[in-house]
DNA sequence: ATAATGTCTTTTATCGTGAAAAAACATTTT
DNA sequence: AAAATGTTTTTTCACGATAAAAGACATTAT
């Protein structure tokens, strides 16, 4: 098996979502561009759409026959990349019990155990190695550093080094910059998520990540935008486990959000330091909160 | 070829210096800790040279027979890991005339030219993404980003957050940290260097970077000191291609590095502070005056 | 009994290969 | 002539295979 078609799978279970809103289906380029995909996967997509009998495809003319059921769409499981798959198991196994830091990685017991090639492990662990978790020795396995509260200390040091920076540069930004009129709907999304919270508590993550990367790529700087990556996989992961509190951490989390976003449109530079410390601060403390003590790095 | 053994090739040579001090080489777990390879490169390495009657060989027993020859060495580019030799090649295009931001980077075209398999120039791509100078388009090619002055700036702007928290971290350390004997020693380092400035001039950048590592060795965070894995890459490469005036900005330099131990010796943060500053900006300006004015960041 | 050597097994590094997906080129339609 | 469709070529992604290198185990020497 040389490549799966994840691609073309999910790229078709997208499309049919757009079959419900229109009688016909625009242009293969237009298609290809709304669906971030080349004109190949988008032919290859209305084949199957008319094999099915969900459309009827004659050169421009692409009419919807039926609207989509259930068993149309490809499984959700299909249409993951190979580099999701290896990042769940990962993740998996690194989050749980006896993951001990010093232990060492086996590219082919990893690949061997998720089912997949070892290059792809081994391009996956390159790529993972950015976030600090894992290091390489020469010519050999690599290490585990472990989820440990060090990591978690590092981390927010340069998380809070970067946001601090972020935060007085979005200030600073000129009156007639888009970045208000961003900020404006992100408070109205807070606002209203705020006067739910009951019942959408868990939709606050998706919102906080696109909250902090809007003031981080006020710092115009690719190192800092970055970073957020990192930040980013640790706190998907984090929540994922650590359900504690969740719901009072988050009505938390969303009113420090809104005074952290009146101080940026009062584009006073005390009053934002004041917010962005205070929701760091609380945000360090949720972080370091759920990693057990005894979760300790070996000595070197 | 499915892998070269440039590791036992570079060993070898290696090795062959140690014959030059010694009647009898150590025990094999010894050689593997001495040259940084397994037992099983060390006994390649004794077995040739029983055959090339470099030793006598009898288990324990490794006894020199005659010095090496220079055509006993192994040619010095056979030494090299491919992931350098694809680096190398890699830069040379980057640096080269022509490598305007914005244009695509092809694997299979940049592993045929170099005459490697795509899965190396893949992995190397991978791996040097983090400096920020190239970016992949999800299912598709990279996009080079380009050595720009808003490159040059934007990892100048997190150098320097990162070296003045350093450096303001190790001149709190206590008096008994073996930091402080390192540190006497690069300084004994650098006034030998600037004894001798005149003919040792292009000594001074391997110096430069292990005397900011220490520093950066302070802060106690993998973040801080593997971002200077960035900068090292940078400047190695940057000083290759930019041989103007060589001398005099390492002469300037080995003076700015004494003024800074001399600070950090004080303990005083005032003074730490401003040696780092006037060093850092310095820096800057090196970096960003051999950068054409004309490389200019395309419009996205 | 400890530490070396000798032997065998496992893992890593790299390639060539083939299908999926993108991209380029040619042709037709509006 | 601009933009779509139809067709062909190129590139990316992922695999299994193989030699180099590491590591584990068994044996021998001090």
């Amino acid at each position: 098996m040389s490549k799966s078609n994840n691609v073309y799978k999910d790229a078709f279970n997208r499309c049919l979502r757009l079959l419900d809103e229109t009688r016909s289906l625009p242009s293969e380029p237009e298609l290809g561009t709304l669906l971030g995909v080349s004109r190949t996967t988008v032919r290859s997509i209305l084949a199957r759409m008319e094999e099915t009998g969900l459309i009827a495809w004659n050169k421009r003319d692409k009419t919807v026959l039926r609207p989509p059921r259930p068993q149309d769409f490809f499984p959700e499981e299909e249409t993951d990349s190979l580099a999701e798959i290896i990042e769940r198991s990962f993740m998996r196994r690194l989050l749980a019990e006896g993951a001990e830091a010093g232990m060492q990685i086996n590219e082919l017991e990893l690949a061997r155990e998720i089912g997949v090639g070892t290059t792809s492990v081994r391009e996956f662990l390159i790529r993972f190695s950015r976030f600090g978790l894992i290091e390489k020795r020469r010519n050999s396995h690599w290490v585990l550093k472990g989820f440990t509260r060090a990591f978690a200390l590092e981390l927010t040091e340069i998380r809070e080094m970067f946001e601090l920076r972020s935060a007085a540069a979005f200030a600073a930004l000129p009156e007639d910059s888009a970045v208000w009129a961003d900020l404006d709907r992100l408070e109205v999304e807070h606002r209203q998520l705020a006067g739910e919270i009951a019942t959408r508590f868990n939709e606050f993550s998706e919102l906080d990540e696109r909250f902090h990367r809007l003031i981080h790529r006020a710092s115009h700087n690719r190192f800092i935008v970055d970073f957020y990556d990192v930040i980013a996989m640790i706190f998907h992961y984090h929540y994922q486990w650590n359900k504690a509190e969740e719901r009072q951490r988050n009505e938390v989390a969303v009113q420090e959000h809104l005074a952290y976003i009146a101080a940026l449109k009062s584009r006073d530079p005390g009053k934002v330091d004041t917010a962005c410390r205070k929701h760091l601060k609380s945000a360090r403390q949720t972080l370091l909160s759920s990693i057990p003590e005894g979760r300790q790095a070996q000595p070197a």
